[in-house]
DNA sequence: TCGTTGTCCGTACGGGTGTCCGGGTATTCC
DNA sequence: GGAATACCCGGACACCCGTACGGACAACGA
């Protein structure tokens, strides 16, 4: 960090809503954890992953990259990445890997984070939708 | 797309579950707005920025810095890339620029991305909260 | 009028992220 | 046993994103 600039602002110009903001905000570190869930889902593929889980239970890698039209390694990589933070769980069945969501999957976050929002940005938003 | 490599996984192993997932699944597009939508908010300041302008109301940018204690230069960058995507308005009283969640912002974002998943990530069954 | 304050803008830089590509491992069929 | 299949891994590359910094602008107070 660099103290070549100034504080800034030294006098709140609205003590009161600043006091009040900063009592009831998230700490940085609550805000950096949410911000890493929702990293975790803020790319189509990874997305599109944890739909699909949602709606057909169980795939493998090769199905789930026919699903989905995509790269069978995007399908790897999203599926790393998903597994390394205990998203989405694995079972082995000979030469098959079978994908799905965790146990202990967080349903809000596909509930609200996800359907929710894909009909959020569909129509009301006022996007240009066929 | 490259051909180099052949393409993978010809015939599905469970056809019935593909095709399922396939005619639920959100498209690309969408998915992509999904992820836009998700991206703006998975950033700790930017997030932390929402959560104060919901609580406070309207807070002009240096409160803003003082409130969330980071760097002006962050709130500034911050409210550059929301104001762009139209989550936030401002109105300038003198030389004070004020700023507040849009008019047509989107609440279940808020209610249920951001509020909702720092009480699920603090611990994993307890709410404290609003 | 002149200096100061609050905010915006453009640029350059460091770091993280996704994709491509090679090779590697385990399992099944002949 | 040997070949083929389905999947995993790790390095290399380009790209995007957030930050820092300097300058610019408008608005107040003197």
């Amino acid at each position: 960090m660099r103290n070549d600039r100034p504080q800034p602002h030294q006098h709140p110009v609205d003590a009161e809503r600043v006091a009040r903001a900063r009592e009831r905000l998230p700490s940085r570190d609550d805000a950096a954890a949410v911000a890493g869930v929702l990293t975790l889902i803020s790319d189509p593929t990874r997305s599109r992953v944890l739909y699909a889980l949602d709606v057909a239970e169980e795939l493998c890698v090769g199905d789930l990259a026919l699903a989905l039209e995509v790269n069978e390694d995007a399908v790897g990589y999203a599926l790393r990445v998903l597994r390394t933070a205990g998203l989405v769980a694995n079972r082995r069945e000979g030469r098959v890997v079978y994908y799905r969501l965790a146990p202990d999957f967080p349903e809000p976050l596909l509930d609200h984070c996800l359907w929710r929002l894909v009909a959020l940005t569909r129509s009301p938003a006022a996007d240009d939708a066929p």
